[in-house]
DNA sequence: TAACCGAAACTGTAGTACAGTTCAACTGTA
DNA sequence: TACAGTTGAACTGTACTACAGTTTCGGTTA
């Protein structure tokens, strides 16, 4: 234990700040899908050149929240059907191949912690909360995978999925979401996986249903 | 079936090119790992402007092929033992959670196609063809998952390591390739699912083990 | 041998410029 | 009125220049 430890200095670039900064404002919804970031607009300003920002998209490409077109520029992603439907499946595949593993015990810990998490964040009925929480609950069963580059890849679908019940503003009742994770940790935790791999697979199939009934409304 | 179908105008940026370009060499071989790409000489040889060849290689990040180190720019990625063996454990988990999945008429014909692919290429006795060859057979294999979001990922994590293959000049003899796959491919045509996920577990520990000699090996 | 130092090389960022593309408003025509 | 054609502003893609700060490396000194 150095008398340095926790010291470190600023190892970041302004574009690489940019990007942080951006991806936090699309996350909440600053931008709509499918809006355009204007170069030259956001370089005057932040009082950036627009080189800098040029580099910033492009890191922000990297966690997929926005895409590139040619001769248009960096465009924020669109929830289709298709892509909600592809976000899930790949979802329902990652969890259902978890829960078909016998988790450790510090990983059903994690799981059961993440479940408790949810469950006061439901009780407060803060929605934003309640999503994060429900996504960390998921996440937390992926990691029985014990695969780093899974779970990172599993954060970015988290990550887009999160942007997309954002901008379509879903929410359930707090004691729905309850009650679904409730089953899926109880499978989880008498060992029955078959039964978890059933849970998942409803709970996701339910939540695919309601995304594209939304998205339909507003097609 | 349109009178325009296959006709498409060139629609790609210089640096798009550039990247695809690069990732190219770099894949060959050209650099090898931990290598500096330097913006200025590549800009210089290739008659393009330095902001370019950034944009470039950012778009380069996107496939994994380099990464960014703040005030050294970017650097070919370098196999370690531990970023080989999460980049197999990533592999083993995706594939026997396909090899669970009872797989489609066609998708059993496709990965057929493949290994029949692979046997060919081992009669020629060509390393590389032999390796993409077996990669592809893995790749049928996890299309069973239905799922493209995890095809690409997938696919990404096979780029990653037939980079590493290259630079580590792995190779087995072709009749053992064809072996060891030919187990899997039975298990999974006879549907003994359970024999199938063990034989992909038994093939992908082989593999490790053997680049982590090679590395050890270097180290 | 190892710590130090200074110059060279390189990255990160700013700023300017311009050709080519997109897009929406405007114009003329059937 | 509906629609094709035209025009111009806004924007992207790319090039070039410049410079401060960082890294690298070879030589120098302790």
């Amino acid at each position: 234990m150095s008398a340095l430890d926790g010291l470190e200095v600023r190892r970041t670039t302004t574009a690489q700040q940019l990007a942080d900064g951006l991806a936090e404002r699309i996350m909440a919804g600053a931008f709509g899908p499918g809006h355009r970031l204007r170069e030259s607009a956001i370089a005057a300003e932040l009082g950036v050149a627009r080189n800098t920002i040029r580099e910033a998209v492009r890191i922000l490409e990297l966690t997929g929240l926005v895409r590139y077109e040619v001769n248009r520029g960096a465009v924020v992603i669109a929830p289709t059907p298709e892509v909600v439907e592809a976000l899930y499946t790949a979802r329902e595949r990652l969890e259902t191949a978890a829960a078909a593993r016998t988790p450790r015990p510090e990983q059903l810990d994690a799981i059961t912690e993440a479940f408790e998490e949810l469950c006061e964040a439901a009780s407060t009925g803060e929605v934003r909360a309640i999503v994060d929480r429900d996504l960390a609950f998921h996440q937390a069963i992926v990691a029985v995978l014990d695969s780093t580059r899974l779970d990172e890849f599993y954060a970015a679908l988290t990550k887009e999925l999160r942007f997309y019940l954002t901008v379509l503003s879903k929410s359930e009742t707090p004691d729905e979401v309850v009650a679904q994770h409730r089953l899926i940790l109880d499978a989880i935790r008498v060992g029955d996986r078959d039964r978890a791999v059933a849970e998942i697979r409803a709970h996701i199939d339910t939540s695919v249903e309601q995304l594209e009934q939304l998205l339909d409304a507003r097609g």
